[in-house]
DNA sequence: TCTATTGCGATTTTT
DNA sequence: TCGCAATAGA
């Protein structure tokens, strides 16, 4: 490689040029210290006696002693520009955290010169975790972490760089919606044409490609609604700036827009990053990709790993474009391909690369599986008459494999779409099988963890109107509307806050009794409580703030099912806040943590979640239910996108089939429920599209494709031909009576008392009394039902 | 200010 | 069909 050394460059350890007014206020309101770099670093550029480059050729070796050609070239190539592409299940987090290690070992650089790049905080922590354990403490120090949070650990740093002040606020979807609303009245927008949820995500877009208001360009501009919708944009810009707020977007678009506009900051910021390591290059948007070139401009040696045929989030600004041209972003750019494949077997890593090869404009990467290995079940496809009969059967499957003694953990059901787990979930619970659903509202983002976060970030800092508007009437204290009216009036004309507004408000007669008392209450508690807050730990805080406002008890009172649930998310939120030293911490980690904390190491269970969800995870088994034209691919997505659409399906297809070490499983219904209306559906194209040596083929009797077997060829020649063409060219299986209505009514006739019996519907039950053809049956799950004879049968 | 009714719309969502 | 969100009435 390229003979370069530590020193060879100047100073190693130029220590930050902080300004000094930024650090101390910073230090008092901020967690993200700069205490990242002890004082006087041991520098590389100490000479390391013979005893230790021994030691550190040693342990580079075993480093990088596992890895096969093509990982340890992209471990080793340091220097300059390298993209890594990394195949499903080629151990892309490996190579990272490996080079890593490398660099560091070396040592080509200080931990705090490196950055480490993820999108998702479990990605971060992964990563985190894994270094520790190649290279200890040393692994603290580097700058790793989520996008989001480094802009964050940035901003942080120079505030006043973009505009905002220290201690700024990140709102979430919650807040910033709620502004948007406030704002859209304001400008007169009418909701039913322009609906909220549009314009923030034409906002959200702009940001993603780091178009400040005053820098969208006139295609752009015209293609979101006009000037009118960019004057809106430039109105929520400012209105965040005097919140001293900013939204996820934000972050990126702002720490960007600062090294742009600040070339002293970025110049800071490229000395220090020698080296910079990107995860999921595939699903970058144009701001980060901007961020990244900034900061890597200098030194450029930048390693992303990505996978274009997993890109899955263009629809969220992710441009595939980036990992495409990559080469030419950054000229001498080595390509490394990662293909060899640890985790599927060769039919599954056959169908999936016969799938994505219908994708153009593909770098291009085939995987195989290394050395000589079993070539697996085949993929097994059935074809059912409706959804009902889907999940019958997709259960009964999960039922044989674990008698079989496949552990429920490692199977799991991926859909297109999240209420598609809804058949399958009634099912399982008929069934008694454990499941658990990744996905829906996450714990941060439930309504009584925001009210009440809501409370804390009010105490911590008074000048969060949006935190104001949401506790002040939390429980009803009789604020409504036109309280709430007379205190933005006077907030504005005092130049002030909503709450400093609401504490002065109340010692004058400005407002009725009633009112003014109740506000007053409402301010006396959030004086005490702030009163508490550096002199009671913090969850015993959080409770005293939970049931002295009255909150708590406004959901004691509230009869709704979901009262009781709510009340328990309180209590633990209780615990978790008590895993942080302070408020703030608290406030700052959440704002950017939203995710489920992983209700681990529970009873075994069968995982649903959306294919979206199931990108970077694998299971022994996986179903894939629903793969029916309209569905999946999703109707939706083609209409708005039309050709890339239906790559990206494709791709979403790949990651779920690549997500399988042994077993796959792909079901269509001929017919589906949907908004309660049975519609004919079609098998999905991709069916089609997979190799059929690498299938196996069932399908219920009379239902297309049930000759697929003994006719050895493709599907329909074409998909489009539509229902009735298929189905004159299937044929019957004689005999293939797995159909459930054919045992029903075989098991019609002489149950007895005490007899143990199965329902489609209700599960398993034992016989309590026979009337004629009508049961009594205590199910074990779903209790004492009366059911038709014909409707069970002898379990 | 609260509650009951009506109407609409219904993909994916790492931060 | 079902769930929620906005709106009208008490």
């Amino acid at each position: 490689m390229v003979s370069w050394r530590p020193g060879d460059r100047g100073p190693i350890f130029p220590r930050e040029p902080l300004s000094f007014s930024v650090y101390s206020r910073a230090m008092t309101s901020d967690p993200f210290s700069l205490d990242d770099e002890p004082l006087a670093p041991p520098g590389p550029s100490a000479t390391p006696s013979a005893a230790h480059a021994a030691a550190a050729a040693a342990r580079e070796d075993a480093l990088v002693s596992g890895l096969n050609p093509e990982q340890r070239e992209a471990v080793t190539t340091t220097e300059g520009p390298v993209l890594v592409l990394s195949g499903a299940g080629t151990g892309k987090t490996r190579v990272l955290t490996t080079r890593l290690a490398y660099i560091l070992n070396k040592p080509l650089a200080q931990p705090w010169q490196c950055l480490a790049v993820t999108f998702t905080n479990r990605a971060a922590r992964e990563m985190r975790e894994r270094l520790a354990a190649m290279i200890g403490p040393q692994a603290e120090a580097v700058w790793l972490g989520t996008f989001h949070s480094l802009c964050v650990r940035m901003l942080r740093r120079h505030p006043e760089a973009v505009g905002l002040r220290s201690g700024f606020t990140i709102l979430d979807t919650d807040d910033q919606m709620r502004l948007l609303k406030q704002l859209m009245e304001q400008a007169s927008f009418d909701p039913k044409k322009q609906p909220a949820q549009m314009l923030m995500g034409i906002i959200q877009r702009w940001k993603d490609r780091a178009y400040l208001p005053d820098k969208i360009p006139q295609d752009e501009a015209r293609a979101g609604g006009g000037s009118k919708v960019v004057q809106f944009y430039t109105d929520y810009q400012a209105r965040l700036r005097e919140l001293n707020a900013c939204d996820f977007g934000d972050l990126l678009l702002l720490c960007v827009v600062m090294f742009q506009s600040h070339p002293e900051i970025l110049a800071e910021y490229q000395d220090r990053f020698r080296y910079i390591l990107v995860d999921e290059y595939q699903d970058t948007n144009v701001a980060q990709y901007l961020w990244l070139r900034l900061l890597a401009r200098k030194y450029k040696n930048i390693c992303c790993v990505g996978d274009d045929d997993q890109s899955i989030y263009s629809w969220r600004g992710a441009e595939v474009g980036n990992i495409l041209k990559f080469d030419q972003d950054f000229p001498g750019a080595k390509i490394v391909r990662l293909e060899r494949n640890y985790r599927s077997t060769p039919t599954i890593l056959r169908a999936a690369s016969h799938l994505i090869r219908n994708n153009q404009g593909r770098l291009g990467k085939e995987l195989r599986a290394p050395g000589v290995a079993e070539e697996g079940a085949k993929i097994h496809v059935r074809g059912v008459w409706s959804q009902d009969d889907e999940a019958r059967w997709l259960v009964e499957e999960i039922e044989a494999l674990q008698r079989a003694g496949e552990n429920l953990n490692a199977m799991a059901i991926l859909v297109r779409a999240g209420f598609q787990t809804r058949e399958f979930e009634e099912r399982l619970i008929t069934t008694g099988i454990n499941y658990r659903v990744i996905g829906g509202p996450r714990f941060y983002e439930r309504m009584e963890i925001r009210d009440a976060l809501a409370y804390l970030r009010l105490l911590v800092s008074p000048d969060d109107d949006l935190a104001f508007e949401r506790v002040v009437n939390k429980p009803k204290r009789g604020l409504g509307e036109a309280t709430l009216q007379m205190l933005h009036v006077s907030a504005r004309a005092l130049g002030k806050p909503l709450y400093a507004t609401a504490a002065e408000l109340v010692q004058t007669d400005e407002l009725k009794p009633k009112a003014r008392a109740a506000l007053r209450d409402f301010v006396e508690g959030m004086e005490r409580w702030k009163a508490l807050v550096d002199h009671m730990d913090l969850p015993e805080l959080v409770r005293t703030v939970v049931e002295e406002s009255g909150y708590a008890e406004m959901w004691r009172r509230d009869k709704t099912p979901e009262a009781p649930g709510r009340l328990e998310n309180l209590e633990e939120l209780y615990g978790a806040v008590g895993e942080y030293e302070t408020l703030v911490q608290f406030l700052e980690h959440i704002s950017l943590v939203m995710e489920n904390e992983a209700k681990s190491a529970e009873e075994p269970g069968v995982t649903l979640m959306t294919l979206h969800a199931a990108k970077g995870l694998e299971f022994d088994v996986v179903f894939l239910p629903g793969w029916e034209e309209e569905i999946f691919p999703s109707k939706r997505s083609l209409e708005e996108n039309g050709q890339a659409a239906l790559e990206e399906e494709r791709r979403l297809a790949y990651v779920g089939l690549t997500r399988a070490r042994k077993r796959v499983y792909i079901s269509f219904a001929a017919s589906r429920r949907i908004y309660n209306q049975w519609v004919n559906t079609v098998p999905s194209r991709f069916v089609d599209e997979l190799p059929p040596d690498c299938v196996e083929q069932q399908s219920e009797s009379g239902l297309y494709g049930a000759g697929f077997a003994e006719s050895g060829g493709a599907w329909g020649s074409t998909w489009d031909d539509g229902w009735g063409g298929r189905r004159k060219s299937s044929k019957v299986v004689p005999g293939d009576g797995t159909s459930w209505n054919v045992k029903a009514r075989e098991a019609s006739s002489g149950f007895g008392l005490g007899e143990r019996v199965f329902h489609q519907k209700f599960g398993y039950g034992t016989i309590t009394a026979v009337e004629d053809d009508k049961l009594a049956v205590q199910f074990d799950k779903a209790g004492l039902k009366k059911v038709l004879a014909g409707f069970v049968e002898a379990a």
